[in-house]
DNA sequence: AGCACA
């Protein structure tokens, strides 16, 4: 609800308090749209890693890119861009430590501009080619098209809109603010919206082809919601990104959310 | 540990 404090006091401890919010250890670089991470499981293909940093962070806004590498030098690291680097300040601030793959996230801000917002901005200068006398800007406004498909495997659900989508360069600054912060992770999912006609089965039918499903439980007195339950909190991140907005009747988009703890 | 632009 009040996200006023942002980020803004790099660093911690304005006015004695003993606000320990990050400690010296951390470097607190300046905000910025992209967040580097590292600290990943290195074990996991890269492929997939970027599929589900995608689908842990795209609570927080519209991301642009996911990036991570397979080069010894960035092996267990990843840069997620944001449109908007107030997302990626929540990003940061909500998922620092999540357990990700069996590890926990360790997330900065990126030290430098990505590419691609450089490349919005104007500001771009391609690194390969250093001749100095190449000061000529190409103004090329090409349209980068970076539509991130993660199709998640299986059906694909018709989400006109998850969440955040509206595009936030398109909205008054000082409106294109989250909506809110978004609910915990959790391993369980809490369906909402569903057909009164809506047995268990269609249910796992749809939920069960993503990774770490466990069971759906719905509730007899209560038609049209449901539980389904994973093995992680990232594992149901991923089902949600998948089936939040699935229609089962044109006129019963399927909410998804975390179930409350 | 490691900050890139597959």
């Amino acid at each position: 609800m009040e996200n006023a404090m942002g980020v803004a006091g790099a660093g911690a401890g304005a006015g004695g308090g003993a606000v320990t919010t990050t400690s010296a250890d951390a470097p607190s670089l300046p905000p910025n749209m992209t967040i580097y991470i590292n600290n990943l499981n290195e074990k996991i293909k890269i492929d997939e890693l970027k599929k589900s940093l995608n689908a842990v962070f795209s609570q927080f806004g519209k991301i642009l890119e996911v990036l991570a590498f397979k080069t010894f030098k960035h092996k267990g690291q990843a840069w997620v861009i944001f449109e908007d680097v107030s997302s990626a300040s929540e990003a940061l601030k909500r998922m620092q430590g999540f357990p990700f793959y069996e590890k926990p996230m360790r997330i900065q801000y990126a030290k430098t501009k990505s590419d691609l917002i450089a490349k919005a901005d104007g500001t771009f200068v391609p690194r390969e080619r250093r001749k100095k006398h190449d000061e000529r800007a190409d103004r090329k406004k090409r349209e980068h098209h970076h539509d991130n498909n993660y199709s998640g495997g299986g059906l694909s659900a018709t989400h006109g809109a998850y969440g955040v989508t509206p595009p936030l360069s398109q909205l008054p600054l000082g409106v294109a603010k989250l909506p809110e912060a978004p609910a915990p992770p959790n391993s369980i999912l809490f369906v909402q919206n569903l057909p009164t006609e809506t047995t268990p089965m269609m249910l796992q039918m749809l939920f069960c082809q993503y990774p770490g499903f466990k069971e759906v439980r719905m509730v007899e007195t209560k038609p049209g919601i449901a539980f389904v339950e994973y093995g992680d909190e990232m594992q149901s991140t991923v089902a949600m990104q998948g089936l939040h907005g699935f229609k089962i009747t044109p006129q019963n988009p399927m909410h998804v959310t975390y179930a409350k703890k």
